[in-house]
DNA sequence: TAAAAATGAAACCATTTGGTTTTATGTTCG
DNA sequence: CGAACATAAAACCAAATGGTTTCATTTTTA
């Protein structure tokens, strides 16, 4: 739970760390307050919360004693293009045959 | 590397599984073939297959000794619905100045 | 200033993950 | 038929993951 090895892919893989997000997404909230919506730790909030931070998904500011936590949806983009290439795949029923077609030609 | 415990968001955590299925985004192809495009073993390629398929992103028929896998991308669709919830908070300044101000609110 | 509040950091733990190697099993082809 | 091919299945392993508990630090606030 350390490195630069959390991309958005792998920040958005656990539920957890979605749930957080929505929450966040109606308003900035400090870890406590978060972690009060959760079953688990305030500790293994605060983790999911490092994690989402490596992904650049939130960012926290410290206001006295408390680290206030905000959503940063710009790095859900890369998702989006990442998506995007395989709209093509479902988005009609023409180019699904057209996929279809090209692998019959194969 | 067993139950249904794997929906979309783990299966494409992973990079080499969304490797994958940009392969077979082009064409289905038989295990051997898919995992003659990595540095890893048949055996870890066919592992990464089965959990993309618990995910229903890709179904494998078997044709003689070869099992041939195809891309299924409908599942993707669950990530894009997901996503599409964010994308208010970036599509465009009015939608970000519009959160702001939804915040102060409160 | 001392206690309470909020977080941070560290040590620890069980399970999952992503990989390997080894051993079987079914299929094709000479 | 027997060898080669393609996959399947199982046992094993190190590291990562998602948790916990415990202890320390910083900031209020009564």
């Amino acid at each position: 739970m350390n490195a630069a090895k959390h991309d958005v892919f792998q920040a958005i893989a656990d539920p957890t760390r979605r749930d957080v997000l929505k929450l966040l997404a109606h308003k900035e909230l400090p870890i406590s307050e978060i972690s009060s919506h959760f079953p688990i730790s305030r500790t293994a909030v605060a983790k999911h919360l490092h994690i989402l931070s490596e992904a650049k998904l939130v960012s926290g500011r410290k206001v006295g004693r408390e680290k206030i936590y905000q959503l940063r949806p710009e790095p859900l983009k890369e998702l989006k293009d990442w998506l995007a290439f395989y709209e093509q795949f479902w988005s009609n029923r023409l180019s699904i045959l057209k996929h279809v077609v090209e692998n019959e030609e194969k």
